[in-house]
RNA sequence: GGCCUCAUCGUCUAGCGGCUAGGACACCAGGUUCUCAUCCUGGCAACCGGGGUUCGAUUCCCCGUGAGGUCACCA
């Protein structure tokens, strides 16, 4: 049996978004559970699209999302170049080859005149075929102008890895272009030289391409070469419609996810998650047991929409589950400035009390801050706190001072403070929705923080007692 | 417009002739001595429509409807 090799192919025209890089997981797992390989081959024929740097900006979103290919651009393997603009003459080779066939001609027309052909066949409501125009003679092939196929118009029925049996009739063939009048091939033409030379058994790739599909096979019958199995990826769908997830929707660089403190694991959980299930009811897939339990015959064949809150969900998830060291080491570049002083001993305690919370890494200065610098008094939240905006002031300074000189002599462990809280709240008589969240507020002045006695331990006796002094002198 | 594809809660989905149509996210309510979060419990919420086939259709078939893709010297 032959080995099962994949690829991933994107043009270098800019960033990874969710949607592109799901092809690029479905077949990274195709590849690692068979033992086959992954290949990366940049499809660079569109000089005028091509972005600089976005092609190492492709490597370093695989990289970091821990798609490891074994054969790319950078790294080379048995079949470089890995970059179409570095394969012309390949190209070119097997151009030849068709035309002493007698499959593949001059285009003789201008662009100007193809546009006519094609504008009065779609006012005529009738599909635009280019074969309808086939010159009788056509010019020597000079790399001047296009070289086209000449098809041999024919029914197809193929089977889709994942949509299923597909057939289509003779109408759908036609003579497209193969190399451009600037000498680059087309994609339809350098994607199958390459995945035949490059031995790509599996092609994976979004749902815009299936009618192309039989154009394709006629192509691969002239060529006299065998085609991939083919599967088709429905595609991601922005959040709010039922269109295709695009830049254009807002769709980020999975690297600015990556960059927000997403974990790798997390992302490719949720990407692999979107249209693909194992048939349990399990949510969460490390990537071994993606790697284990993928399979095409399970992908959807319908889209499925980008939901962010999914994703948040998830990766809040994966932070839970990580050990409280693990997630130090991997938070250590999102801290909020004002913590570059402070030991690591006290940044990981304050870390334990956040993790919970965290839904990603970029969240931990508005969560942590409270612990390292006083935050600007914000006599709101007692005003509009809807139990203690019913005391008074001298109620509120009471209170204030009785929990202070309670607070004074406590050691300030976790267990000690709850035990003054407790006496506090026979003390005084109040409830701890008024007395926890007045002490809350005053040692934080934040809307929301840990649990009051786990937070008072973490900032100490110090700066609690400072903070409930300020507090007292603002009423 | 031609051709191709798709169709279960708001979202991601399970289901492959017989189920009170299950789970997850989100949302709502309650509990966890305070807030936020976590966690637990409960709740809301779906088979696009019409015909068939069948004892019985979410499931199979047909026709609609809706959505998407494509018809480039872009990939």
């Amino acid at each position: 049996m032959k080995p099962l090799r994949t690829r991933f192919a994107p043009s270098p025209t800019g960033y990874l978004h969710v949607g592109g890089v799901r092809t690029a997981v479905f077949a990274w797992l195709l590849a690692r559970q068979s033992g086959g390989q992954f290949v990366l081959r940049l499809e660079d024929t569109d000089k005028k699209r091509e972005v600089a740097g976005s092609d190492r900006h492709v490597m370093e979103s695989l990289r970091v999302l821990g798609l490891d290919y074994d054969e790319g651009p950078d790294i080379g393997g048995p079949f470089a170049p890995y970059r179409q603009s570095e394969r012309l003459s390949i190209y070119e080779q097997w151009a030849k080859k068709l035309i002493d066939a007698g499959r593949a001609y001059t285009d003789p027309y201008s662009a100007e005149e193809v546009q006519a052909f094609r504008e009065q066949a779609v006012s005529q409501k009738r599909p635009f075929l280019y074969r309808n125009h086939r010159p009788d003679n056509p010019p020597v092939w000079d790399d001047t102008k296009p070289l086209r196929f000449k098809s041999d118009p024919k029914s197809y029925k193929w089977r889709d890895a994942i949509l299923g049996d597909l057939s289509t009739g003779p109408e759908i063939i036609d003579d497209f272009i193969l190399v451009k009048s600037d000498g680059y091939p087309t994609y339809n033409f350098a994607h199958i030289i390459d995945d035949s030379e490059m031995h790509i058994t599996y092609l994976i790739r979004g749902q815009e391409f299936t009618a192309s599909v039989p154009n394709y096979l006629n192509l691969y019958e002239a060529l006299g070469l065998e085609p991939p199995v083919m599967a088709t990826v429905p595609h991601i769908l922005a959040p709010g419609g039922q269109k295709k997830l695009s830049k254009r929707d807002g769709a980020k660089d999975v690297l600015d996810y990556i960059r927000d403190g997403f974990l790798p694991e997390a992302l490719v959980n949720f990407i692999a998650s979107l249209g693909w299930n194992d048939g349990t009811e399990q949510e969460i897939f490390s990537r071994k047991e993606l790697i284990e339990k993928f399979s095409l015959g399970r992908v959807h064949r319908s889209g499925a929409h980008f939901d962010e809150r999914r994703l948040l969900w998830m990766n809040g998830y994966y932070i839970r589950e990580l050990e409280l060291d693990d997630l130090y080491e991997k938070v250590s570049n999102y801290w909020p400035p004002e913590s570059e002083s402070y030991a690591e001993a006290y940044k990981k305690q304050v870390l334990g009390l956040v993790q919970e919370r965290l839904k990603y890494f970029a969240e931990l200065p508005e969560l942590t801050s409270l612990f390292f610098v006083d935050l600007p008094l914000d006599p709101s939240l007692i005003t509009e706190h809807k139990q203690l905006k019913k005391l008074s002031r001298e109620d509120l300074k009471i209170l204030l001072k009785q929990a202070r000189s309670s607070l004074e002599t406590s050691v300030f462990s976790v267990a000690d403070l709850t035990t003054r809280l407790n006496e506090l709240i026979e003390l005084t008589g109040q409830k701890p929705a008024v007395l926890f969240s007045l002490i809350r507020i005053a040692t934080t002045q934040a809307a929301a923080s840990p649990g009051l006695a786990e937070t008072l331990a973490v900032l100490g006796k110090q700066r609690s007692l400072k903070r409930l002094d300020r507090q007292l002198s603002s009423l």
